[in-house]
DNA sequence: ACGAAGAATTGAATCGTTTTAATGAAGCGG
DNA sequence: CCGCTTCATTAAAACGATTCAATTCTTCGT
């Protein structure tokens, strides 16, 4: 059953040459009313579908950009990539989505599979340092930008959100409501992203003459990873024990509540105030609705895919632009002074 | 900077023929040891990377597969396609992620994408009828299997949870904690999912002497549709409020969480008990945790794509196989007697 | 009715990789 | 040192759509 029908068996069948039948799907008002017709009738009749491969091949680039981020199944992600998703379609492209798993192994695979493909960008939010890889990609003539990330290194067009400051958002805030023994939930520190927040917080600390901050490693950013930071901390002598949290993001954060919650005199904000970061939807709906740093995550997505198609076009001489937007507190019961 | 290497230029470089270049990379065993050392180099030295396009033109098919969902944003979904990631890689295949947002139009453009890609094989949770759309795809030689979705059309391969099944489980549950007054959360109905679900639990409360069940339609499967059809429910007077709220999905349930919160006064499960459907992550960390029915989401993906590389391989000749796993009910919260 | 201008159509060349049949070189037993 | 097999390498023919220069066909003004 697995007949492949090509422009020669069209050509034939509607007795033009194939040169024609390209025109009819490419550019119909070169071609005469009724060839079109015919042509598309004989389209039709055999069921052709055009060989993407062929196309490419001759066109040199494909339709789609790649997008690599370091989990799908985080919110923010998604949410970027459907902002992605939006302003590549408006130009007529696909957008290809690959997830590392902070796996240094997996973006390396991902990036090799969409220069293969001929992908006419990629966006990335790159785990540790910019690295050889990248600036090789770029130089080989696909266009990268980061996002997520800020970057020391202008050659590259970036969007993202200071996370410095919303680091230091996040700690201001919890030492304004009197908290002063704080506790940052986050890691590996492979990923920029949390070791940006966590200066943004020491930084804030540092200004407060009594307080501290201590530094609850995990192994990802996920809510599984953030219950066992919560058991970990419960373990402690109460004594001992921080009492605000910082979560490095969301699902980190409602992984930490789950735990604290399975203790009945444990309470959140009252014991441990919880603030985490992306405010992503399920944010407002957790047990105690959580207070977080808000990023304009869909934004961010369009933003991305836009500087990708204008450096797409400027070609070598192209500035590349880093665009920062900044953070916002998101104050909920998860901090809340009275309760 | 857009210097395009092909094998042609390895060659000259390595002094060998395209040919062996090719042997190089696709079986080195062939060559000679010190054959594949030069080409290697030169391979490095030039910075050469693969067309995929032009591999692909001569292999017939991409080395990838496709993905059609509903919704990336539902981590239901999320989970499916990281069990089909799983088991794609397993193959040395790509998967390629389409969400259409239950739109129609987008899901088409997607399948036609897919095909005019050649990719291995399709699994989608298709809206509405299975249509001739699919159909065709499938006469025209690219393997298609049905995930998350039931099927009586014996012809396709699908990988399901039974959803009436679940309906039922989720309203017997509720009318077996004394509440009779149901409203069903969910729409739109082109989604089977929905309709099927629906259905289940009208079964349960056709056997029900006192009960009764209304619908509460949504546009979507979302965190905010749930929010709106929440609020619709508010207006309503208290005397006319149903008792128990099943959602067709746990985004749905979170959103109606969301409002009813909102109201001080009414309690959930004391005045509305609540349940939802996929047992995503986040409905253990609701305000009030949320009873769900849950789905092997992950095993899904994983199995979809296993039948969907069998029958790639089987041919024609394959027979169709449908395997449907049973839902489970998980009670938390949102639906306790004790309060 | 002639030639020019324009419109429609054609056919061959091209994109870059893989594959296969053919060629050449080397090894070996007798 | 002659045939024979084995191994390494090559050259050319695909794959299927697009493009562009060349060709044929219309139409129309004079």
């Amino acid at each position: 059953m697995d007949v492949t029908v090509s422009v020669r068996d069209v050509a034939a069948l509607a007795q033009v040459s194939v040169g024609t039948v390209s025109n009819v799907m490419n550019r119909p008002e070169k071609v005469s009313p009724a060839t079109v017709a015919r042509v598309q009738s004989a389209i039709d009749q055999l069921g052709f579908v055009r060989n993407d491969a062929a196309r490419q091949l001759r066109a040199g680039r494909s339709r789609s950009l790649g997008l690599v981020v370091l989990d799908v199944a985080n919110p923010f992600f998604t949410d970027l990539a459907r902002g992605a998703e939006d302003r590549a379609a408006e130009a007529g492209l696909a957008v290809l989505l690959g997830n590392t798993d902070d796996n240094l192994a997996r973006e390396a695979a991902y990036l090799d599979l969409f220069e293969e493909q001929r992908v006419h960008g990629v966006l990335i939010s790159p785990l540790g340092d910019i690295g050889e890889r990248l600036t090789r990609l770029r130089a080989r003539g696909t266009p990268t930008v980061l996002v997520d990330r800020q970057t020391e290194d202008r050659s590259f067009s970036s969007v993202a959100v200071d996370d410095v400051a919303g680091g230091r958002l996040a700690a201001q805030h919890l030492l304004s409501i009197g908290r002063t023994r704080l506790a940052f939930v986050g890691g590996p520190s492979s990923i920029r992203q949390v070791v940006d927040r966590l200066q943004g917080a020491r930084n804030a600390v540092a200004e407060h003459p009594l307080a501290s901050i201590e530094v609850v490693d995990t192994d990802a950013l996920s809510v599984l990873a953030g219950r066992a930071a919560g058991e970990r901390l419960l373990e402690r002598p109460p004594g001992d024990r921080p009492d605000a949290i910082f979560a490095a993001n969301d699902l980190l954060a409602i992984g930490v509540l789950q735990a604290l919650n399975m203790r009945g005199d444990l309470h959140v904000p009252r014991e441990i105030a919880l603030i985490g970061y992306d405010d992503i939807a399920f944010a407002a709906a957790a047990v105690v609705p959580l207070s977080s740093i808000r990023q304009p995550s869909v934004l961010i997505g369009y933003t991305a895919v836009d500087l990708l198609l204008r450096e797409a076009e400027g070609g070598a001489e192209f500035a590349h632009e880093q665009i920062v937007f900044q953070p916002e507190l998101v104050i909920r019961e998860s901090t809340a002074t009275k309760f």
